[in-house]
DNA sequence: ACGGACATCGAACGAATGTTCAGCGGGGAG
DNA sequence: CTCCCCGCTGAACATTCGTTCGATGTCCGT
């Protein structure tokens, strides 16, 4: 019936370290004490105490939903090499397939932290959906001598949530200067970005990114339903292209593989924005969730490139148990 | 109503204080880690965790029983036909006379233990200082199909510690379903009695205690400063009439004297309580402990009534000490 | 607006904890 | 018996933790 301790072997030995650990950790004593109330050194407690851990004597339970996002922050850190990672607890049970509201509030978090912390004077910034709506989730808060600057092309068909649009939200919001690509998301042309890749403007802005202290860039779909192809930013033509070519996800303006290599499109070539290269070394924040985001985000965070992912409950989940087992 | 939970919302600022925790704890970092991973001041990271730890967001069990503990079970045991024992290290060398905070650990772990391994699925709970402990520090973890029930009377003067708290917390903790009697700790007069429990949600509440696989229950003392007392749940003078008529303990609202019989008080025959009969065949566990209760302790086990016993090491030994010699 | 009560923050310091290392002693082989 | 090996021990040191205190910010009432 009730098969509780009945049998437990508690070898002599074991037995010691168990009570040490127990007048630690439950009776709060210390160490110093706990010595002499057994009459030994106070290492010998030390060690006893390290013992029992060593041998799992010691369960700790921590209660609190965010226990459990915690745990997938760990995970993710340590199968992708992250510096921080930060999984958002789950806020829309519905089924939208972009938990836009919980990213763009825990991304704001993030920001606001290193805005505060004074730890980035130049920040670069991606675009999205996500990123327009992390802006808009921003307190107020003034900050001195902090630079926004586009990483990409900025002005397309569509107003909202494009990069400027995000530039335009976050420097009015924190009183900060912001610079901004005033050229397309991608030239018509190779040629044509040549062109305005070396017009001063566009030079000065992305010189400005390749010193940003920080990055926060969202990363793209690529799906008839996404959002570059429905504000017609790209067009069904290319977007069979870059499934042929096994392109899975997006991230400032370029397409990536499964292994999350660029692929070769030739709207890659024709992409305005910051060498992803120069992201090295850099803090390179994405926020990114949803359904259909799992795979890229595997794809992108095995390369390294990325060195902070925020996201939510569910898409954590899905990207650390579809994950190959490796690393 | 007795509401138990008065805690804030305080989402956000919990939540960072149980990531901190967590990863202090079970993710080993160091405060200075955690620090930098939440982009915060060490400082702040150390006042997240001892507000975590002031909270009771941490429980911490340990596994085993050190070698003279073990010892002592054996002979507890052995000594009262006990089904099982638990003898908890003894933390309070100082002279509390209540170790509440030990037996309310142990008795946790205890529970924690039948609820994991789902030996139970109807629990009867009894009332206290030491039970409402317990389930302070029981882990949270949702358990379907587990029904807590209290075995007495509920609505008292005092709202700490009763037996509707108790069992508050416990559904709070495991999100079970609760069960408790709507009705007096004592009856009034034994008129009283019959009318209360003739109620239909009293006979549906004691009808579910009597089905219950497991017991749990505290053992009142019979003294001036003993816990029925000081909430006035009992007069002097029925203390008075009680100390006459030799009872030495109580449990489950019921008197008993040194031989472990109930006693022929007109209170016994006022407590609204499941019958002690009905224990019979069942897991009864109880919680005991304290310089006062040793003798209550030896009264009640010879009856054989109880099961498991969980006590302090200290209680263990005068209880095995002040036994008479036989077996 | 002003000022005061109050909360919050982080540098700094002392306490507690974890680790290293030289010394000790027992036991076995030569 | 001597020597070496090995594990254990605790002093000393290094790291981490917890608390204090003054500074700074925030809220609210006059």
């Amino acid at each position: 019936m009730f098969s509780g301790e009945a049998s437990r072997p508690s070898g002599g030995e074991n037995s010691l370290a168990t009570r040490a650990a127990w007048l630690s950790f439950i009776g709060g004593l210390t160490q110093d004490e706990i010595a002499s109330r057994l009459s030994m050194s106070r290492v010998k407690v030390n060690r006893l105490i390290a013992q029992a851990h060593r041998d799992g004597l010691i369960r700790v339970f921590i209660e609190g939903t965010p226990q459990e996002c915690v745990t997938l922050e760990d995970r993710l850190c340590r199968m992708f090499g992250l510096s921080g990672c930060f999984v958002a607890p789950m806020l829309d049970e519905g089924e939208r397939p972009l938990p836009v509201e919980t990213l763009a509030v825990a991304g704001a978090r993030v920001l606001h932290n290193a805005l505060e912390t004074g730890q980035a004077r130049i920040i670069g910034v991606g675009h999205g959906r996500t990123l327009a709506a992390m802006a808009d989730r921003l307190p107020r808060q003034p900050r001195d001598g902090v630079r926004f600057v586009s990483l990409l092309g900025s002005l397309t068909r569509n107003a909202a949530a494009n990069p400027f649009d995000v530039i335009h939200r976050l420097c009015e919001r924190t009183g900060a200067e912001s610079y901004f690509l005033p050229v397309p998301f991608f030239a018509d042309t190779g040629e044509d970005k040549a062109v305005l890749m070396a017009q001063r403007s566009v030079r000065h802005a992305l010189d400005l990114g390749r010193q940003a202290d920080l990055v926060i860039a969202g990363l793209g779909e690529v799906a008839s339903g996404s959002f570059l192809v429905k504000t017609g930013m790209i067009t069904v033509e290319e977007l069979d292209e870059l499934h042929r070519l096994g392109a899975v996800g997006e991230i400032l303006g370029r397409f990536f593989d499964a292994k999350g290599r660029l692929v070769d499109a030739e709207i890659n070539a024709r992409a305005i924005a910051i060498d992803l290269a120069d992201l090295q070394g850099k803090e390179v924040v994405i926020l990114a969730g949803g359904k259909s985001k799992p795979q890229a985000i595997r794809s992108i965070l095995s390369t390294g490139l990325v060195t902070r992912l925020v996201t939510d409950e569910a898409t954590a989940h899905a990207v650390i148990e579809a994950a190959p087992q490796g690393n």
